[in-house]
DNA sequence: CCTCCTGTTGCAAATGATATTCAGTTAGCG
DNA sequence: CGCTAACTGAATATCATTTGCAACAGGAGG
């Protein structure tokens, strides 16, 4: 399983920069890890606590989310509104995302294309692109359709 | 000028929906218009009562940038960490991003082809695009200079 | 114009997410 | 082991944004 071989890594980059090998931190990988999906903080905080309370705390979730971040572990992969959802991304290729409002419903996508054109434009503004991030925000099919079927109604009535 | 004509149809827009035409509305529009480029709303909050404090309270400009947001004046362009930066689209054609996390420089550009892939992936996946945001964050060309010095300086030492 | 009703405003206080402080606890080098 | 620096949890602070509320001002109708 390539989560051990993150966990190695992980271990490496702790002690290059002088941090300590600590049971929370390791222990907050695996709940991520085994979430599965993207997640928020507090919602992730809530989940360890209600699993096994004795992982970790809210503040040590935190620090950890930001050194895993820091790590390339995590991605904040969508901003709505207030709320920042992430996503552990363990050997997974990159992606963007759309994004149903109505819903929540979250689909991946990956475009070479897109990104080859993205390349092109950072070339042409003498720009390193570091990271990126694509939000398309709509409605999905089935919210679509539930829309439609209410227009209908409205318009009878 | 088309700002008038925006003031105008934003006049409309309030009536549709029960609003009010008032004074404080309306200089915080002019207040965007003339600030000219990308903004926080703290930032312009602070701006708007150095200038007039009279114009509008931070509440009014919380709530009249909501306005604007509904209305489609204002969007969301860049979300990075726990800070929005908010553009004054009036007239203004869609464009996205490159963000310089180094010095703060944004830079605008606009890839037909990018937007024709994006709606290709929305049909692909039945989704209804409502709006997107593409953002490119790394190094504009002055701050890889700059790291490059710096590099070479330790390199030396 | 005046009146009235409803939406609006400013301020203070509430939120909610995230960061920080600090005192007690551990990791892990020697 | 023993020590010291890093870590942790709980409480507290911060920061952006929202909300409650009492005073106030649009604007429709007279
Ligand atoms: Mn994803
Ligand atoms: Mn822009
Ligand atoms: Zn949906
Ligand atoms: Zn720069």
């Amino acid at each position: 399983m390539q989560l051990e071989e993150l966990k190695n890594k992980f271990e490496q980059f702790l002690k290059q920069k002088g941090h300590k090998i600590t049971r929370g931190r390791f222990g907050i990988i695996d709940k991520i890890a085994s979430y599965g999906t993207h997640f928020e903080i507090e919602e992730l905080v809530r989940w360890i606590s209600n699993q096994d309370k004795s992982v970790a705390s809210r503040s040590t979730v935190y620090r950890t989310v930001r050194l895993l971040q820091e790590f390339g572990a995590i991605r904040e992969v969508i901003k709505l509104g207030n709320r920042t959802i992430y996503e552990f991304v363990a050997g997974k290729p990159h992606h963007e995302h759309l994004i149903c409002v109505e819903c929540g419903t979250i689909i991946e996508f990956y475009k070479e294309e897109i990104e080859e054109l993205q390349d092109k434009v950072c070339e042409e503004h003498d720009f390193t692109p570091v990271n990126h991030r694509l939000e398309i925000f709509g409605l999905c099919s089935a919210c679509k359709e539930r829309r439609h079927e209410n227009r209908g109604l409205e318009a009878t009535a």
